[in-house]
DNA sequence: GACAATCCGGAGACAGTCTCCGTATTGTTT
DNA sequence: AAACAATACGGAGACTGTCTCCGGATTGTC
């Protein structure tokens, strides 16, 4: 769901344009210079104040939660669509290349992410919930087929994909590929 | 080598007594704070002004290189010692996990150190080329012996080594043990 | 004791974060 | 359509951290 939230009353008008409109240079702002990026630099591209980037999106993680969620809702997608493969094993191995990748949309994000796992209720965290599931669920599948061994943690997984997103995307490799195949060797 | 450098003349004695000093007090500071404590502030606790720091440390990472000088020469004496093992394969694990922990030292500090492998001349790199010439002759005894997959290359382990440092870091493990067994099960 | 060479320190320029509140816009009511 | 309340805007500016510049202090040498 990329829902922008009506919790009692919609957005006003102009406030909902400017909060698309942040979202979308956003977006951009994040893919060209990586999530660290000024803030105040991409209210000024959106034209609006920085009170105004504030007072939508109170921190970074805000910001980039709401950047995300188009792609988001793709990955989701592709989660529902694996869980009915009829192959556990590749399905995970899918899973895990699309996970890692999209982990690696902005630069440094496999950062902010990780962060945000440990702070109580950080939105992007809250964002990303779907996706530890969605691991949770492919995990259980591919131990029942026999292709995962029995004592791998979904969340050690995860950890271990993000870790990769980290290094590929530190390392400047093209996708996440070569990395996550080395780590993952060893997980059957 | 902890050596202060002595390129043309010896530094002169208050400049020597600061420089020792600033490494104290930043060595502190990281530990309690991470990598990414303010300069300003380490310059301050050590008594000296911003220019001092600067003057001596350049940039972070030159101070980073510094304070962890102490440590690595330890872990390049482990390095040594293992070489000659007789038992390769345990040998390269003692390595990969205390390469993994080192890499811990300091909160952020894999990040610092992931990156300085992306510029040309860090001294941060520089630093820790020891640890690399050291993995690479590991893996490469492994290999020989036959407790190694042929198609590992050294560079993708460290990579994987540091992967696993900074995952185990930000997941607030007490070392990297558990997630460094994860990712290399399956190099043999 | 004096004179260079070396080094110090802190003021301040600069960039980024984030807030506060006077002003402007919007939607609703009559 | 005019007026009113609710809502939202924006930008000045406080604050923090980085990093530099240079007048003045310290050190080593003759």
């Amino acid at each position: 769901m990329g829902a922008t939230a009506a919790p009692s009353r919609p957005m006003r008008a102009d406030a909902q344009r400017n909060y698309d409109h942040i979202i979308e240079v956003a977006g951009s702002a994040f893919t060209e210079h990586g999530v660290l990026t000024s803030l105040d630099d991409i209210a000024c591209r959106a034209g609006v104040g920085p009170g105004t980037l504030y007072r939508h999106f109170p921190t970074r993680d805000c910001l980039i939660a709401a950047a995300l969620s188009g792609s988001l809702d793709q990955l989701e997608a592709l989660a529902e669509r694996l869980q009915a493969s009829d192959d556990p094993g590749a399905a995970l191995d899918e899973w895990m290349l699309a996970l890692a990748n999209h982990l690696r949309t902005y630069d440094n994000l496999p950062e902010s992410i990780a962060e945000s796992f440990r702070t109580s209720d950080s939105p992007l965290r809250n964002t990303c919930r779907p996706l530890t599931s969605a691991t949770s669920a492919l995990v259980e599948r591919a131990k029942e087929a026999g292709v995962l061994r029995d004592d791998v943690d979904y969340r050690d997984l995860f950890a271990l994909v993000s870790s990769v997103a980290w290094a590929s995307q530190r390392r400047g490799d093209k996708d996440a590929a070569r990395m996550l195949a080395l780590a993952t060797a060893g997980i059957r």
